[in-house]
DNA sequence: GTATAAAGTTTAGTCCACTTAACTAAAAAG
DNA sequence: CTTTTTAGTTAAGTGGACTAAACTTTATAC
């Protein structure tokens, strides 16, 4: 059974339905333009956030072995969107990072997705605006703090 | 050259970015575990939230092609997640729908993505979560006006 | 130093989504 | 009533992601 949702959870939940419908969808379509599959866009999006790593971290991340990694990154490499070196302190290890193409790529696709959030707010008060800015820096620092204690 | 982001925008990129980040990975999580493929779960969730509809909606939902809605649809029906019927005002379409087991599926989803959400905010102040309701509905009000004027 | 473990690559083969093209059947148009 | 359009399916074939297994190279353990 079910417990109601508090009227939070409600306003939260209903948020999120709307956002993740929406988000998910302009995600897709803008992956498509690039002619990037999804693993692939993938990768350079973690490569973005999370700057370089090995091929191992990939491998963990997207829970697919170590073959499907190392070919994923070859094609990447191939089309010119990361830089794979050698480690220099483990000569087994590369580490992989993104180029600047693929740089630009992620980068243009994130500002379409902000593009649409300006476009939300735009019609909001500016009193609105500042009760949204201090919501969402509250949530964004629960997160935070959700998951560093995990 | 990029215009600064107003404090509103900025707590909006950053709330957004964690957000992402977070609920995209357990969303493909949940969709590994049901051991079905990404486009054939999306097409579980379109159903989920638009209701019946037809294969060429699919299609261009999807913008694939007549033949692989058809396809995909067809392994949903054998892994019984939906169900085809004739339409009865129009003998050539066929609709398709949720069945139990796939509204059981697509709940269960949600509800995991929904139990994150209230966890984040478990540890906010009541005062807090009045007001991260009262921003949350204005935005998600704002998002469905946009989404109407176009 | 030799054995073992670890990081990554290559190869062969599977599964799935997808497309094009040919098809069936029903509705709409003339 | 015949023609054309519409909704969907079927079949053949392509390309990508994936795995398991065998392999190379470097680091670590003993």
């Amino acid at each position: 059974m079910m417990t109601k949702p508090s009227p939070m959870s409600h306003a939260l939940r209903a948020w999120m339905d709307v956002f993740m419908h929406r988000s998910m969808r302009s995600w897709h379509v803008y992956v498509k333009t690039t002619g990037l599959t999804m693993p692939q866009f993938s990768i350079l999006m973690q490569l973005h956030y999370k700057g370089a790593c090995g091929m191992s971290e990939i491998s963990e991340k997207f829970d697919v072995t170590a073959a499907a990694a190392s070919q994923l990154a070859e094609k990447l490499v191939q089309g010119g969107y990361i830089e794979r070196a050698e480690d220099p302190s483990d000569r087994r290890a590369k580490f992989i990072q993104l180029s600047p193409k693929g740089s630009d790529l992620i980068e243009a696709g994130i500002k379409e997705r902000y593009r649409w959030m300006d476009e939300i707010t735009s019609n909001l008060t500016a009193e609105e605006k500042g009760r949204v800015a201090g919501a969402l820096r509250l949530l964004t620092e629960a997160a935070k703090n959700l998951e560093d204690s995990k």
